[in-house]
DNA sequence: TGAATTTGACCCAG
DNA sequence: CTGGGTCAAATTCA
C-alpha cells in the first residue's frame, strides 16, 4: 500500500546493499568451497553463506519487484515502492484473474469421468478465467532462470517465429496463498544460453517463514555434493526443445557447465522495462565492496526484516522437498555464475539516478 | 505416494 | 481466426 513507499535514494541504498552483500558472501563461499577443510579463517558455514547470498538477492529482487510493481506507469523499479513482497503493504493486484473459478478444480472432473475430460465439463470452463492484461511485468535476460523464488511450471508453448518454446511458471503458493505471480521463460534467439524471463504480477505470498532446513540442520557435515544435488533437485528446469538435459541429468539449466560459465562471462545481465539500468555504474566498479559492505552490514544485518525474506524455506511436513523450488541451495557450479551475474549487474547495469557516492562512504561510517 | 512436470485442449484478446 | 496463456488429467519422479 502506498504508505510503505520508500524514497528512491533509500531504495538505491538497499539495492546496492543487497547486491554487495550477495557478492561478498559469494566470495566467502567460494573461498570456503575451494578449501572446505582448510584454514580460511571462516567461522561461518557454507550453508550460512548460501543463506546470506540467497537472502541478499531475494531481498534485492523483491525490492525491484515490489517497487516496479508499484510504479507500473513509469520505470518504477528504482523509483521507490514497497520494501518487501512478503505481503505487507501490498494489496492484490486489481485483476480479476481466475478468481473463483479456481474452486471448481477437480470436482467437476472427479468420479468416474475423471479419466477423460467430458465435453460438458469443458464447457463450464468458458469464461472461467480472464487473461491478465494490465499486470505489471518486467523482463530480465540472464544466463539462468533462477531467481530465488518458488515457481511451478504449468505450461509450455511453441511460439510463432520463435526458435524456442516458452515455458510458463506460476508461484508454487498460488493454491495455498493465492499468489498471482507468474513468469514466462524463453531462450533468447540470438543467444540460447541466455534466458529471457518475463515476470508478471508480484508475489503476494508469504514464503519467508518456512524453516530453512538446510540451515537449521547443522548436524550434518558440510557436503558439497549434496549441496549441488539439492540445488538441482530444488531447481525448476525447462525441457526446452527436449534436447536440453533435465535437472536429473545434471546438466540442466540450473547447473551450467564450467565451460559454459566461462563463456557466460561475456554475458550481460539486463533488466528491461521496469528497471531502467544503464552502464554508468561501471565507473563505480572501483568500489571497495568490502569496505562498502562493512558499512552496511552493521546497519541492517541485524534488521529482522532481512530474515523475513529468506528464500531458503523448505516445505514443512515433507520428508523430501524435491519440488520445493523456493529453497535454492547455493551450488558450486552456480556460484561462478552468481559472481558473474553480480559483477555484471553491479559493474555494468546499475544506474541509480539519485545515487550519490557520498551516501556510501568508503571509509568509516 | 505425493508432488512436479508434461501435454493437449480450452479459452480469450487482438 | 489465430496466437498464446491457462487448465488439468496423465505421466514422471524422488
Amino acid at each position: 500500500m502506498g504508505t510503505c513507499a520508500i524514497e528512491p535514494e533509500i531504495l538505491s541504498k538497499k539495492l546496492m546493499k543487497g547486491l554487495v552483500q550477495g557478492r561478498d558472501s559469494a566470495t566467502q563461499l567460494r573461498t570456503l568451497l575451494c578449501k572446505p577443510f582448510g584454514d580460511h579463517g571462516s567461522v561461518i558455514s557454507a550453508e550460512e553463506l548460501a543463506e546470506k547470498i540467497l537472502t541478499s538477492f531475494d531481498e534485492t529482487i523483491s525490492l525491484l519487484t515490489s517497487s516496479s510493481s508499484d510504479n507500473s506507469d513509469d520505470h518504477g523499479a528504482l523509483n521507490g515502492g514497497d520494501l518487501m513482497n512478503d505481503g505487507h503493504g501490498i494489496s492484490p493486484e486489481p485483476l480479476d484473474h481466475h478468481s473463483h473459478c479456481d474452486d471448481r478444480s477437480s470436482e467437476e472432473y472427479s468420479g468416474e469421468s475423471s479419466k477423460k475430460r467430458s465435453a460438458p465439463a469443458l464447457k463450464d470452463r468458458r469464461g472461467c478465467y480472464k487473461r491478465r492484461k494490465s499486470s505489471q511485468s518486467w523482463t530480465t535476460i540472464m544466463p539462468t532462470i533462477e531467481d530465488g523464488q518458488a515457481w511451478r511450471k504449468y505450461g509450455q508453448k511453441e511460439i510463432l517465429n520463435s526458435q524456442y518454446p516458452r515455458a510458463y511458471f506460476r508461484c508454487t503458493r498460488k493454491n495455498e496463498q493465492g499468489c498471482r505471480a507468474t513468469k514466462q521463460v524463453q531462450q533468447t534467439q540470438d543467444n540460447p544460453k541466455m534466458y529471457q524471463t518475463t515476470y508478471i504480477g508480484q508475489h503476494t505470498c508469504k514464503h519467508i517463514l518456512k524453516a530453512p532446513q538446510m540451515i537449521v540442520d547443522n548436524s550434518e557435515p558440510y557436503n558439497f555434493e549434496s549441496l549441488v544435488n539439492n540445488y538441482k533437485a530444488s531447481t525448476t528446469t525447462i525441457d526446452f526443445d527436449h534436447h536440453h538435459s533435465r535437472n536429473k541429468n545434471g546438466s540442466g539449466i540450473g547447473a551450467p557447465t564450467l565451460m559454459e560459465e566461462e563463456q557466460e562471462q561475456d554475458q550481460v545481465l539486463m533488466i528491461k522495462e521496469e528497471a531502467q539500468i544503464s552502464e554508468d555504474l561501471s565507473e563505480k566498479s572501483s568500489f571497495d565492496t568490502e569496505d562498502l559492505w562493512s558499512d552496511f552490514k552493521d546497519i541492517e544485518l541485524s534488521d529482522p526484516s532481512m530474515g523475513l525474506l529468506s528464500p531458503n524455506g523448505r516445505r514443512a511436513g515433507t520428508d523430501h522437498d524435491q519440488g520445493t523450488v523456493d529453497s535454492i541451495p547455493f551450488s558450486f557450479v552456480d556460484r561462478i555464475s552468481m559472481d558473474i551475474m553480480v559483477d555484471d549487474f553491479v559493474v555494468k547495469s546499475i544506474d541509480f539516478p539519485d545515487f550519490d557516492e557520498a551516501e556510501f562512504p568508503l571509509g568509516s561510517a
